[in-house]
DNA sequence: GCGTAATCTAATCAACA
DNA sequence: TGTTGATTAGATTACGC
């Protein structure tokens, strides 16, 4: 699947042919990690409409914006626990309380949106349901295929096994979500289906992950290997995007390689407005039982050029960059992440006390949409369509 | 070896029939 | 109101540099 997504930094140094179990793992460009620190900085719990504005910005899939700001939470919560422990071993009378979860985070200031549920049918219930019962933990290769059969979205059919297997603990000898118990036999019909490979194999590993996720097989899996090269398509958002800061706001003004690299900007599809609607579309797009989507569900957009490959096939799926820019190309951004206020609150926390303060700023003025876009349409040659 | 993306569980929120 | 998709924190794995 992704191999290659859009901004091409999809490592495939690796060059393994055997079929992955995970994701390959995108490494986000430095510029791409600016523009997502500034943006967290703004708001650490960004919905949807964010996500996925953010998402096309950076030329990356919404779900790896969400898996970034699930991570980042999770790093800074934990950077702050340390120094708060620090500090208290370092003769603090009491040690700083780590930020509040969720309750003092998106509660206390009005949630952004979520995503809109996505309405899975009956039929695309029946096949997922069969897939799960083969296997609840399929592979990154099966849940694109599953996505392929069903037209949706990888990354809900990600959430859907995930919600699955907490709900429908297996019965079984060796426990609920025994990895092991699931057998050397718990073949994928998607797997079987797509030829990519043999079943699940055992393997002594006494980690509590399932069999998906043991070592690769030999199994050469040329045949999914993606067909196109890692046409590196760097995200222009970095150097077009506006970052705030709490209290105030920078623009960022786009530098010229930055801008150069927007030399064929991709439309939008009309069909999908930002942020909202996309799943009542899916909603719409019932499949046959068994049928097999078009490559483009109905959630999806569009590559100029289709590619052929599952993992192609599923980037459709998930995420189509709208734009380019030239691949290193620079961005202000960098210079403007460079001043130290900035780096003070994007970079490791300083202490506990600031993180603190910084979050509930943070929670009193998140970046809205109209800010957001206002910050954007201050940006000569901005991709981002209007709202 | 380190940093961090990806994935997992468990708990919970929330949309919808 | 029950079902179930979405989101969260927290823990862990494993990949890329």
């Amino acid at each position: 699947m992704d191999s290659s997504s859009s901004s091409g930094t999809y490592s495939t140094s690796t060059g393994r042919l055997s079929r992955p179990s995970r994701r390959r793992r995108l490494v986000l460009r430095l510029s791409q990690k600016d523009t997502l620190q500034a943006l967290f900085q703004q708001n650490p719990y960004p919905g949807i409409t964010t996500r996925e504005r953010l998402a096309r910005e950076l030329g990356i899939p919404e779900s790896r914006v969400q898996v970034w700001f699930q991570n980042q939470r999770r790093r800074r919560l934990k950077q702050s626990r340390l120094l708060s422990e620090n500090a208290f071993k370092g003769g603090q009378s009491q040690p700083l309380r780590p930020p509040p979860p969720q309750a003092l985070t998106r509660e206390s200031l009005g949630r952004e949106a979520r995503r809109k549920r996505t309405f899975i049918s009956p039929s695309q219930t029946r096949v997922l349901v069969q897939a799960f019962e083969r296997d609840r933990f399929p592979s990154i290769a099966a849940r694109e295929e599953l996505a392929h059969q069903t037209g949706i979205p990888e990354p809900r059919i990600q959430i859907w096994f995930q919600n699955r297997r907490a709900r429908h603990p297996k019965q079984s000898a060796s426990g609920p979500v025994n990895a092991l118990a699931e057998g050397p036999d718990a073949t994928s019909a998607v797997t079987a289906l797509s030829d990519q490979g043999p079943p699940p194999t055992l393997h002594s590993s006494s980690h509590r992950y399932p069999p998906s996720h043991a070592p690769e097989s030999t199994q050469s899996f040329a045949a999914a290997t993606p067909v196109f090269s890692p046409t590196f398509l760097v995200p222009g958002a970095a150097s077009g995007c506006c970052v705030g800061h709490p209290l105030m706001f920078i623009v960022v003004q786009p530098s010229l390689a930055a801008l150069q690299g927007y030399q064929n900007p991709q439309p939008l599809p009309a069909t999908v407005p930002w942020g909202e609607g996309t799943h009542a579309v899916i909603a719409s797009g019932q499949p046959a039982q068994g049928a097999i989507v078009p490559h483009a569900p109905p959630e999806t957009h569009f590559w100029p050029q289709q590619p052929t490959s599952s993992e192609e096939t599923s980037l459709q799926l998930e995420q189509q960059p709208q734009h380019s820019a030239l691949p290193g190309s620079s961005s202000l951004l960098d210079e403007l992440l460079s001043d130290a206020d900035i780096l003070a609150s994007a970079g490791p926390l300083p202490n506990a006390d600031a993180e603190e303060e910084e979050l509930a700023a943070t929670l009193e003025a998140p970046l809205s949409e109209e800010e957001f876009q206002a910050l954007l349409d201050m940006l000569p040659g901005s991709p981002v369509p209007q709202a």
